[in-house]
DNA sequence: TACCCGTGGCA
DNA sequence: TTGCCAAGGGT
């Protein structure tokens, strides 16, 4: 527990182990509005490592505000390729030509501007609020929400309104005026290092106020509600190879991948072979009679709530025109392979790209 | 308000 | 292998 008079102890607690701990992460090096805000939108929901190679990418192809409102929206996307959750990509884009003409290019700094900006909540405004503006905002995500359902054993689900609201309510009592920005960052900083999924309960600075230590349960905090199933799920796709060109398609601009580029296929249906599903699929997505000539690769990849395992085959065209009739894409193309480095493909189907880019025994189709 | 939207790392 | 989940937001 926290009682009042014992507010600023906690927080000198948390700021004085956060000014030893913090990690070197690219943007903290300056907390230039832009450069914050792109950290926040690609963190969410994404591994550390991850975002900041990702990061550090972007800066180089899109230094400022301007950069990314100038670019292409494809271009936008393949620059996130491989991140996953694209509609962070297409906001962040929206944005920045919201940016450019409603703010004449400069980064708004009012909470409100911000918060109004497509793909920023409530967690990533406060984050820029309080990062780049040293705004006195809170920002509450999954760490802070960890953190504080130990601190004060939280015992119901940690996602229930009532809870983020106590969250998010307490998170306000505690912030130090004019220090948000150290605040808000250590407080996730512990849950990512200390106070994570497996508590590291020795290392933790603020441990003498921790309810759920004091009462043994740490492990048992946060109160989780039930998560969607993984379902896995078997798929067939491949290469239609005709002329020395592969055959892609785009996807439609709703659902997952959304204007993607990808190669036709499909689940395998019970009693279904992958050969037969395979030209089933490319039956029904484009009328292509198509005929599986060898199995290349199969590639694990998850997306969403599946876990998927792609049969990926070498495919020909049994006879007739190579043009198509789309039934499950807005365009298509028939294109070399090395010109597959250009478009935006689903990670599964990049990595099987990968795959055969990487292998000698492929080496004729790379040629053609 | 549930549900959708990706991906790879880890135990 | 399988389940869990990492700096959430939109609808």
């Amino acid at each position: 527990m926290i009682h009042d008079d014992d507010k600023e102890r906690f927080v000198q607690a948390l700021l004085g182990w956060f000014s030893v701990n913090m990690r070197d992460l690219p943007w903290r090096r300056d907390y230039t509005p832009y450069r914050v805000w792109v950290s926040e939108i690609m963190l969410q929901q994404t591994q550390m490592e991850r975002g900041v190679t990702y990061f550090n990418r972007w800066m180089g192809r899109f230094p400022d505000v301007a950069a990314v409102a100038r670019a292409a929206e494809n271009d936008v996307l393949k620059a996130w390729e491989g991140l996953g959750y694209y509609s962070r990509a297409r906001n962040l884009h929206r944005a920045a030509r919201l940016i450019m003409q409603e703010h004449g290019g400069v980064f708004p700094c009012r909470y409100e501007d911000i918060r109004a900006l497509p793909g920023v909540g409530d967690y990533t405004a406060g984050a820029i609020a309080s990062i780049a503006f040293q705004q006195d905002a809170v920002a509450v995500d999954a760490n802070v929400e960890r953190v504080f359902s130990r601190l004060f054993d939280i015992d119901t689900p940690i996602k229930e309104k009532e809870n983020a609201a106590f969250v998010r309510h307490t998170a306000q009592s505690l912030l130090p005026r004019g220090k948000a920005r150290l605040f808000n960052q250590a407080l996730m900083e512990l849950g990512a290092l200390v106070c994570g999924k497996k508590a590291r309960c020795p290392l933790c600075p603020v441990q003498q106020w921790c309810e759920a230590f004091r009462l043994g349960i740490v492990q048992e905090r946060p109160v989780l509600t039930a998560r969607k199933s993984i379902v896995p799920i078997e798929v067939a796709t491949g290469f239609l190879v005709h002329q020395g060109r592969i055959f892609i398609q785009k996807r439609p601009e709703m659902g997952v991948w959304a204007g993607f580029w990808e190669f036709p296929g499909g689940c395998i249906e019970q009693g279904e072979t992958a050969e037969e599903a395979v030209r089933r699929e490319f039956m029904e997505e484009t009328e292509f009679d198509v005929v599986p000539r060898e199995k290349i690769a199969v590639v694990r990849h998850g997306y969403t709530t599946y876990r998927a395992t792609l049969h990926c085959y070498l495919l020909e065209l049994r006879g007739g025109s190579d043009v198509p009739v789309l039934h499950a894409a807005t365009e298509s193309r028939w294109v070399r392979f090395a010109e597959l480095d250009g478009y935006t493909l689903p990670a599964g189907h990049r990595k099987l790209v990968d795959m055969m880019a990487g292998s000698l025994q492929w080496q004729w189709l790379q040629g053609g």
